[in-house]
RNA sequence: GCUCCCAUCGUCUAGCGGUCCAGGACGUCGCCCUCUCACGGCGAAAACAGGGGUUCGAGUCCCCUUGGGAGUACCA
């Protein structure tokens, strides 16, 4: 049989961090298997489902990569089936009609709270043979109170819950609209999903929902509950962790290729490796590799990947990106790509990269205090005249080589460091103490531009 | 409270009864490289939660305790 997952968000906000991972393995285990990849909105909460966050999540997939193989199935559109599945239970004995009031099943459970026990309805309404027409009802579910259900996990193993700790789920609701566990038993079965990947939290709803399928007659699914992903306290992941919404890993400079690498990483491994391309997680993924512990997510270590892919990547293939993080014209500077190649091994994040690129396409406006006065002394600036001596003579001959020799030939004339000379160089074409290799950032820039920096920037420090 | 899940370095993890005085990676700390920042190289500190079993032998199996987590809605 085809192997077929979903991911089933509901779009009552951003695609955050956990939602990423599991449909992340979703969708690995899908494309390892050969099988297809699908997606349903969960949108049947009227009140919070926005069509702005649907198009976020959808956007926030596409940019990690992962492509779902037919248009998502919208849950709220199917709300007709779900309904003829109640129907059906309800014709065949397997529901029936409860008209307890929401206060008299609050005190219910307070009453079974107080007792110490799990607050569970009683079935009080299960033998009830009358149909008051004035009075609104819901439909619940005729759950067996006797036996044991069994999760047949992928990732947990086998997972025995007591049918007697089940209590009679709703189905529908008063306004007779049905209601999660129902919908998404009659939508998995409708879609055809063979495997259920979701995250643990939905462990305890599945021995609810076999006993859903099979009451239906419908065929169960296999199922894997991966763990969560919590923040770096331990806790749920939250908001409170500053980044959970995968699209602020993208607006602070991460490669998709990284995160999805980090993310495959958290709960999934592969002996010792940690570096994974997109065909490697496709071919390498299975269940099977899933560890059962909940994973701290680890800005550190994602830190280290993007920067490892920031390295690994070709140039031409991050100017784009670049660009758009610069935020000024590149016309009349180096050329971008060769900027960006001495700078992506030096980077951490595009942002970073970006950072360290502009000052190409800028001409510094001011200095970093604390970097001249450290490396400038009186001994700077005949080294400086020097150094301008030797740039106007080079002419055409100008190279990186040719100007790192001079400020090396320089400094050894005078008998100091080449960092005497080096960093104040540096200081005036960048702003600051930190570039690429002096060369490097002189053959980048260029004679004139070099010469003209190096001069503004001695008319207004050697004067102050 | 009750039900369910989980438990190896600070973090992610390898380990699927003996080859583990526990391996890798991030991070941390040294040293080297060096014009800055990085990269890179070398090295170090750092863990089997505790207690009982089972076994010739347990990080690996079982139980308990402890600690985390999830669920307990006419949310999904």
């Amino acid at each position: 049989m085809k192997v077929r997952t979903r991911f089933a968000p509901s779009p009552t906000g951003m695609l955050h961090i956990g939602g990423a991972r599991t449909a992340l393995f979703s969708w690995l285990y899908a494309r390892h298997h050969g099988g297809e990849f699908v997606l349903r909105i969960e949108d049947t909460d009227r009140e919070r489902s926005t069509e702005e966050a649907t198009q976020v999540i959808l956007d926030g997939l596409s940019w990690l990569g992962l492509d779902w193989d037919e248009p998502p199935v919208f849950q709220h559109a199917r709300q007709a089936e779900h309904i003829l599945a109640v129907e059906q239970l309800l014709e065949e004995g397997h529901a029936y009609r409860c008209y307890c009031t929401r206060e008299e099943l609050d005190a219910m459970r307070d009453e079974q709270r107080a007792r110490g026990e799990k607050p569970k309805y009683d079935g009080r309404c299960r033998h009830r043979s009358d149909r008051p027409a004035d009075m609104p009802y819901v439909v619940r579910f005729r759950s067996p109170d006797i036996g044991q259900t069994v999760v047949r996990d992928k990732v947990l193993g086998d997972v025995v819950f007591d049918n007697a700790e089940l209590d009679d789920l709703i189905l529908l609701r008063s306004d007779g609209t049905p209601t999660y566990n129902l919908a998404v038993v009659a939508d998995d079965a409708a879609m055809g999903i063979t495997h259920v990947v979701r995250g643990s939290d939905h462990l305890n709803n599945t021995p609810r929902q076999i006993q859903l399928y099979e009451a239906l007659g419908l065929p169960v699914p296999s199922f894997a509950h991966i763990p969560l992903i919590h923040g770096p306290d331990g806790a749920k992941m939250s908001k409170r962790h500053g980044a959970v919404a995968v699209t602020e890993y993208r607006d602070k400079g991460y490669l998709a290729d990284a995160l999805v690498n980090y993310l495959a990483r958290l709960g999934w491994s592969h002996g010792d490796e940690e570096v994974f391309s997109r065909e490697q997680l496709i071919e390498l993924f299975d269940l099977a590799q899933v560890g059962k512990t909940a994973a701290r997510f680890d800005q550190q270590k994602l830190d280290w990947l993007n920067a490892v892919y920031l390295r690994q990547a070709a140039p031409a293939s991050l100017q784009e990106d670049v660009r758009r993080f610069l935020g000024v014209p590149t016309d009349g500077g180096p050329e971008l790509s060769q900027v960006i190649a001495v700078l992506q091994e030096r980077s951490k994040s595009l942002v970073e990269l970006a950072d360290g690129a502009r000052f190409f396409y800028q001409a510094p406006t001011h200095y970093d205090e604390k970097a001249v006065r450290k490396h400038f002394r009186d001994t700077t600036w005949p080294l400086l005249a020097s150094f301008i001596e030797r740039l106007e003579a080079m002419g055409a001959s100008f190279s990186g080589e040719a100007a790192h020799a001079a400020i090396r030939e320089i400094c050894e004339a005078a008998g100091v460091g080449m960092g005497k000379l080096a960093q104040p160089v540096r200081i005036l074409l960048s702003g600051g103490p930190v570039s690429p290799p002096i060369d490097q950032t002189l053959a980048l820039l260029g004679r004139e531009e070099a010469l003209q920096r190096i001069r503004r920037g001695i008319e207004r420090l050697h004067t102050a």
